[in-house]
DNA sequence: CGAATTTGACCCGCGC
DNA sequence: GCGCGGGTCAAATTCG
């Protein structure tokens, strides 16, 4: 509108006549209309970035309120857990990585869960989908992780759960637990992720001379996070964490960005190592993701006992290398480090992600026409290849989630670093 | 004095 | 069956 103002004053001032007064009269008028236009145009775009602003704070409210809505389904599916098995009113169930499942004998009480899972909303029912397609291995690897607790505390029922998993002894010794292990340089004996732990073991390993510490989550009684700290052999300035299972409470905001991309990580883990006939985990995945990002930032092991994803932090990612000698910094950069990983793809698929029509426009006008053909083709080909896998969309769901918390809980902070990944990065 | 940590003992899975 | 290594338990010790 103002631009088109502006011509016509200027054409205006073109065809005018050549006497000095008028001129400046016309000058005046002309420069007044300018102003007005600006002042206009100025309004426009206050009004646009106040539409945005609320659109961004709807955007949180809604992630927070998914958040929110995934612990309490949670919760509650654990309640009815809890309450559909004799031998374990008093004690707290164990959660295993990403529960993504549960206990045979659990079944009716999953049905309900169930139930009540279909009436949340589009990202819980991804997660839900996830869950669901990982259910046999984690029925069985739930099984086989607590058939010596089941031992040791004298629960039958549990016991019982033996011969099954005798009978699939085969399928068992493909499935394993998943873990997520970050390294990171720091000088203190244990890495600050928010959460509070109490050690309860330490053992000296084999091929390392620094003892190896065992932790456990003790923000809420019975939550199954355990996690295992050792410095690297090669560089003892180098500590190795490694986060094994699932919180079963809330998180505080410094702790929900670390929980959530080791999720995710393990999440998109798990989706690879699907048993395949060689019952080795599918690496393609995260190569795919990692297409447009630095190397050796994540890796894969499956030779360890576990499959085990590896988040590298000693190394210096492109546009962060400041923050390298500071383990806080580099945690709280752990997310969006991760989540860059993650989400450059998604900017192609993002609409299957972020199902608003708004912030599909927000991705288009971001647009993958700037890039080269060649990368362009390589996230096609990762595309196709995640495109096909729901329990890696989940993941990215996770890794979002925590991107959004983060940028949410801390607005100045880190998660500017991938502010152009999403959806607050146009106010 | 209670909570947290240390540390030796124990259990279990796995390979030989 | 036995030994080894990883993981956990729980009594003893230390710390605030």
């Amino acid at each position: 509108m103002a631009l088109e103002k502006t011509s016509l004053d200027l054409l205006t001032k073109n065809t005018g006549d050549n006497k000095s007064v008028e001129e400046n009269d016309a000058l005046e008028t002309k420069d007044e209309k300018r102003f007005v236009a600006l002042v206009t145009e100025l309004h426009q775009v206050n009004a646009e970035n106040q539409r945005l602003r609320e659109l961004i704070d709807q955007m949180n409210n809604n992630s927070n309120a998914v958040r929110m809505q995934l612990i309490k389904i949670t919760q509650k599916q654990h309640n009815l857990r809890k309450n559909g098995v004799d031998g374990e009113k008093e004690e707290m169930v164990p959660r295993s990585f990403l529960d993504m499942g549960v206990a045979e004998k659990d079944e009716a009480s999953q049905q309900s869960s169930e139930e009540k899972l279909r009436e949340s909303k589009s990202v819980v029912d991804l997660m839900h989908r996830c869950k669901g397609n990982e259910k046999d291995v984690e029925e069985k690897s739930d099984c086989g992780r607590e058939s010596s607790k089941a031992r040791m505390e004298g629960d039958q029922e549990l016991s019982n759960k033996v011969p099954k998993l005798d009978q699939n002894s085969e399928t068992l010794s493909m499935i394993k637990k998943a873990r997520v292990s970050v390294r990171a340089r720091s000088d203190s004996t244990m890495i600050a992720d928010g959460c509070q732990w109490r050690k309860y073991g330490q053992k000296m390993a084999k091929g390392n001379p620094c003892p190896r510490a065992y932790y456990r989550c003790t923000m809420s009684t019975g939550c199954p996070v355990r996690k295992q700290v050792q410095r690297c052999a090669e560089d003892r300035s180098v500590l190795i964490t490694t986060y094994e299972g699932q919180h079963n409470h809330p998180l505080p905001p410094t702790a929900q960005a670390m929980a959530s991309t080791t999720s995710a990580a393990a999440s998109m883990l798990l989706s690879g190592s699907m048993p395949s006939s060689d019952g080795l985990i599918n690496p393609t995945i995260l190569e795919n993701a990692s297409l447009p990002c630095s190397q050796n930032m994540a890796t894969l092991s499956a030779s360890a006992p576990f499959p085990t994803i590896t988040l590298d932090l000693t190394q210096n990612p492109t546009n962060s290398s400041h923050h390298q000698r500071d383990p806080h910094n580099q945690l709280s950069l752990l997310s969006p480090l991760l989540a860059q990983k993650f989400m450059s793809v998604p900017k192609l698929f993002g609409h299957s992600l972020c199902d608003q029509t708004k912030l599909a426009g927000l991705h288009e006008s971001q647009g993958m026409d700037t890039a080269a053909p060649s990368f362009a083709n390589s996230l096609n080909a990762a595309t196709a290849a995640i495109t096909a896998d729901p329990n890696f969309t989940a993941a990215l769901v996770a890794a979002i989630t925590s991107v959004m918390g983060s940028s949410h809980s801390n607005t100045s902070g880190t998660s500017n670093t991938t502010g152009d990944h999403h959806c607050n990065n146009n106010a």
